[in-house]
DNA sequence: AAGTGCTGCAACCGCAGTAAT
DNA sequence: CATTACTGCGGTTGCAGCACT
């Protein structure tokens, strides 16, 4: 319904961000401060558009911003806060400082979902990959919870030491 | 050494939510 | 209250690098 296109495609770039890019986003951000996207990049003489500008100074120029590999502790955080508030990515990322929700959802998708797979757990559900899983008590249980959660508001007031049962028995919980 | 497939990461796209008018 | 403008979020895609044959 009329929304105007966030940029002008025909005049901004694609695409990975050179070096230059990245170092004319962050003068400016520094010396402006974060805020009004739309018309940052005219300001700071970039051919990008204000959610490139945002995604790439949110996910990689904040100083920040955490890189490198996930602790166990932050994977067992994430799958805890995914199985409660499932893929709310950006709620997932406020818990972890210096994390960003991109960073976790990738990692969500290329590690910790292949992890819990290979351990018969369904990433989505988080109970056991079976069709007949509805009479399993750890399957009862995350239902319970779900229902004890239906709109994920409380998610301020987390257990956070709600613990992932598998069918079998397992020497170590954590991945 | 070359070809092919797989993996992981960076970035884009489209929609939803919300503030402003 | 309706419409518009903008930001933020989540899903998806493209591609570079690596492993395997």
């Amino acid at each position: 319904m009329g929304r105007t296109p966030c940029c002008e495609k025909g005049h901004t770039n694609k695409g990975a961000w050179a070096r230059e890019e990245d170092e004319r986003l962050i003068a400016y951000v520094r010396a402006h401060g974060e805020g009004c996207w739309r018309s940052l990049p005219k300001a700071a003489g970039l051919l990008r558009c204000g959610k490139s500008c945002r995604l790439r100074w949110i996910n990689y120029l904040r100083p920040d911003v955490k890189r490198g590999n996930f602790t166990d502790e932050e994977n067992d955080l994430i799958i805890k806060l995914h199985s409660l508030l499932g893929n709310k990515w950006s709620k997932i990322a406020a818990t972890l400082p210096g994390r960003t929700d991109n960073e976790i959802k990738n990692h969500w998708n290329t590690h910790i979902k292949r992890k819990l797979v290979s351990k018969g757990v369904d990433p989505t559900t988080h109970g056991p990959i079976k069709e007949h899983v509805s009479s399993t008590k750890t399957n009862n249980e995350l239902t319970c919870i779900n229902q004890n959660n239906p709109e994920g508001e409380k998610s301020q007031e987390l257990n956070l030491e709600l613990r992932i049962s598998l069918p079998v028995p397992s020497s170590s919980t954590s991945i």
